[in-house]
RNA sequence: GGUCCUGUGGAGCAGUUUGGAGUGCUCGCCACCCUGUCAAGGUGGAGGCCGCGGGUUCAAAUCCCGUCAGGACCGCCA
């Protein structure tokens, strides 16, 4: 007989019952009925229900075995009488007859329960996160993740993509957040910074010829952390083609993320092809680049509109409508909810109408809009039963700061928020350029991203006028990716750059060796990014990126069960010629 | 850098608004009872610096100030 284990405890059927077996695992959970003790016993594949009865010689010690200890039985399976079959479990027909017990790992008291899973703060599940991961809900999740990787992995390779490995010690990348430093022993003074992408390397795989590049590719960025931004590290699905346009990536992603989705979540919708939205539509219909298309409404801007009245407390500012159809039934006690919604998002209050039956208009601000109530209904198409509400800023950024959580949320309340359903889009047609709050004008998202119109439209259109083919892929209200087909021009990289301010020597100073590169030969290319965790938070359907991340940082970026980041011993830092100098105040010290 | 929420036996909460004895709930732990449970059930018990420091008060878990820790968001992050 094996020396742990003859079978795993997800694995004994009716037909293995007369067998002697042997299993190894985590005492899950104990019931002891006095005359007879049940000990389910669990690994990583299930559960089987061990039995023994007080005249069994191992009777004694199995009752007192903790749980979470780990321990070897050894037994003969027997059959469950038909009363006794759980359903609920794969082994539910039989169980061990407990004839040997051998403790293989003790446990001391458990700072939190892996069965029942009960709520723990996440601050002591990732201090135990070992624990935690036993759990089966983490378990399900790291799972899952692990699958989901395996299948992108393989459906790539099908698509005729090859994955590479690049560097993780390397240098600053034009990726714009801060970087991870390494600071290097044989250079005194010079530091590595971990990569925020593999955004140079792939394209320098594609100069070199490979064609079709993709990695799981670990990134690092030191920006504070989200709910579905993970802090420090995350992974995402690199990807770089050559010689394609926009469409081709689409094409490639919306198979791989359509084919990955249909095959791991459980039954939930998802249709196909993505809608694209152009980025200024997505901004004024749902006030974000990344809306959520489960709640459909989109908003309207109406400032010219309320231009016609003397609503006081509109004036001169920028005026957003959001129709909400399907709540002529709800009480004022619903409108104003909404309301307070959108000051908790920082609004000074949101003003709202009622469409009563003849499309009279009723509300706090009914009577201001008296001459344009006509209007309003036929531009936003409302009509009896929908409710009206208005956000009005000089900051056009405000209002979207507030309105787009407000859409969702109103949507929610009104019962119009779809469930069970991946609504992904494709957001197109980011502007290139910007202009920075001085006043110049700036890069808006990626220096590298290809103008649409290329060097024509460089040197004739106002820069704030020329998008970028430069695309996000977004499924409800969470950003997957972002891509872009590149420059990969060095005559139009130059001209870009010096629209947003940077003359030749600047941009070779601060990019030479992509530069270098595009000069020798390089073809028309463009890829995308999506992030590995968000695509396993979406289909585990979790609200935290972290359930989804075996080992991740919390909040402030500290690993709570290794304890890092920590001080290092002076021998290691003269090593590496680093000097700390802890800011005042500050209590953390080495 | 900022705003907000949270901190109460081993775990998760309620109690704080309106100050009056560490009061309560669910789980875990210990002991005992219990021969078909599977989130077993029953009886009893142990276990507390109410995050920490200061203040107000006859009296503080509760009010005030500060501080630490965790989380959500803004900034930041393609």
């Amino acid at each position: 007989m094996h020396r742990y284990r003859t079978h795993s405890c997800g694995q004994l059927r009716k037909e293995h019952v007369g067998q002697q077996v042997r299993l190894s695992g985590w005492v899950h959970n104990r019931r002891d009925l006095g005359g007879l003790l049940f000990v389910d016993l669990r690994d990583h594949y299930g559960v089987t229900q061990l039995m023994a009865r007080p005249e069994s010689p191992v009777f004694e010690e199995l009752s007192r075995i903790s749980k979470e200890s780990v321990i070897q039985v050894t037994g003969e399976v027997s059959a469950r009488s038909a009363g006794n079959i759980n359903p609920n479990l794969p082994t539910g027909e039989i169980e061990i007859e407990a004839a040997e017990v051998e403790i293989l790992g003790t446990t001391e008291e458990l700072p939190l329960t892996v069965f029942p899973e009960d709520n723990t703060s996440e601050e002591r599940r990732l201090t135990y996160r070992f624990l935690d991961l036993r759990r089966e809900r983490m378990h399900r999740n790291v799972m899952l993740r692990s699958q989901v990787v395996a299948a992108i992995r393989k459906k790539m390779t099908d698509l005729g993509f090859n994955e590479f490995q690049t560097p993780i010690l390397t240098s600053s990348s034009p990726e714009g957040a801060r970087d991870f430093l390494v600071p290097s022993r044989l250079h005194p003074g010079e530091f590595f910074a971990l990569p925020q992408a593999p955004q140079q390397f792939k394209q320098l795989l594609m100069i070199a010829g490979f064609d079709r590049y993709f990695q799981i590719a670990p990134c690092f960025r030191d920006e504070d952390s989200r709910a579905d931004r993970s802090p420090g590290e995350f992974y995402q699905l690199d990807v770089e083609m050559s010689f394609v346009e926009q469409e081709d990536v689409f094409e490639v992603i919306e198979k791989v993320m359509t084919d990955v989705f249909r095959e791991f979540s459980t039954g939930w919708e998802i249709t196909s092809p993505y809608p694209r939205i152009a980025y200024r539509d997505a901004l004024e219909w749902y006030g974000t680049d990344k809306p959520d298309l489960r709640v459909p409404m989109k908003m309207l801007d109406v400032t010219a509109l309320f231009d016609k009245t003397d609503f006081r407390a509109f004036a001169g500012k920028k005026v957003r409508a959001l129709a909400v159809p399907n709540v002529g039934g709800q009480p004022r006690k619903f409108y104003d909810g909404i309301g307070d919604f959108a000051v908790e998002q920082g609004a000074k209050g949101l003003a709202w109408l009622k469409v009563g039956e003849n499309n009279e208009l009723t509300g706090p601000i009914a009577k201001f809009v008296t001459e344009i109530s006509d209007e309003l209904l036929t531009t936003l198409g409302a009509g009896p039963g929908y409710g009206l509400f208005f956000c009005a800023s000089e900051d056009e950024a405000e209002i979207n700061r507030i309105m787009a959580p407000v859409r969702v949320e109103a949507g929610k309340r009104a019962g119009l928020a779809e469930e069970k359903v991946y609504r992904f889009c494709w957001i197109v047609d980011f502007p290139m350029f910007e202009r920075s709050d001085e006043g110049d004008i700036e890069f808006s998202h990626n220096p590298f991203s290809m103008p649409q119109g290329g060097m024509d439209a460089l040197l004739n259109k106002d820069p704030l006028d020329i998008l970028a083919w430069q695309y996000d892929i977004v499924c409800n209200g969470v950003e997957l990716s972002s891509g872009a087909i590149r420059n990969h021009s060095p005559e139009i990289m130059y001209e870009a750059f010096e629209i947003a301010g940077y003359d030749k020597d600047a941009v070779e100073a601060e990019f030479g060796g992509m530069l270098k590169a595009l000069k020798f030969g390089a073809p028309p290319h463009g890829g995308i990014a999506p992030g590995i965790d968000r695509i396993v938070m979406l289909l585990a359907d979790e609200p935290n990126i972290r359930e989804t991340i075996a080992f991740p940082l919390n909040q402030n970026a500290q690993d709570l069960m290794m304890g890092a980041p920590a001080a290092v011993s002076e021998k290691q830092l003269s090593d590496v010629h680093i000097r700390t100098v802890i800011p005042q105040g500050d209590k953390k010290r080495s």
